[in-house]
DNA sequence: TCAACACTGAAGCATTTACTTAACTATTGC
DNA sequence: GCAATAGTTAAGTAAATGCTTCAGTGTTGA
């Protein structure tokens, strides 16, 4: 579910933004309602609020509305996915190298 | 110099693109040529050379040109940059988690 | 020397993105 | 009830993005 190609396309053009990425960057210091996201951010409430469904729609912030006021938290597990992803790719290359390593060392 | 957050934005911005996500992925099992990055992909090599630059100049590849082939290869410090910055949040989340599952405890 | 090769760069174009404003809905507190 | 609050939705727009084609440049091998 989290590993599929189009989930993962929508998590890092979702972190693309530098407002999006300030919006996580609040939210992982705890839950914020729709205008305290919006507060330190120098547009409208109303691209907030739609950076916050494009946040929403890649799985990185779980929202729930409560009588008028939305409020808003990250979603670690699609956190994590994104992190793997690029883990994933280094580590091969890392790995790469040191094989390369072992075996200049063995070929003196 | 890896965390300044205009080196970050382009690290993003480059990882957004499922082309340019799909190049590092074939980098990651070692380095290649431009016509061997393009191979696989259903675009033009010229396409293929603009996609190269973005991820050129968000640090993520590295290239040198040797007579007339352009070889490309990771640079895993700055896949570890973008990596760090997710952990980071996803990190000061669930320690946000744990201190308040404490705190509940304590209030039993 | 010259044709094939491996790119490179510029121009153009369709689509997507990141906003704006304005009009609207649903809650809440008095 | 009614004004203020909190958010939503739609429409429009300017700029950015992801391509394309075409016309190059420099390199290499026969």
């Amino acid at each position: 579910m989290l590993h599929d190609p189009a989930q993962l396309d929508l998590m890092f053009q979702a972190l693309a933004d530098p407002a999006r990425r300030q919006m996580v960057d609040r939210l992982s210091r705890g839950p914020a309602s729709v205008s305290q996201l919006a507060e330190p951010l120098a547009m409208s409430l109303s691209a907030v609020v739609q950076h916050l469904n494009v946040l929403e729609a890649s799985g990185l912030v779980r929202t729930q509305k409560v009588g008028r006021v939305r409020t808003c938290q990250i979603e670690p597990k699609a956190l994590r996915a994104a992190e793997h992803w690029i883990n994933e790719r280094r580590l091969a290359w890392e790995r790469r190298l040191d094989r390369l390593g072992d075996f200049l060392a063995e070929s003196e």
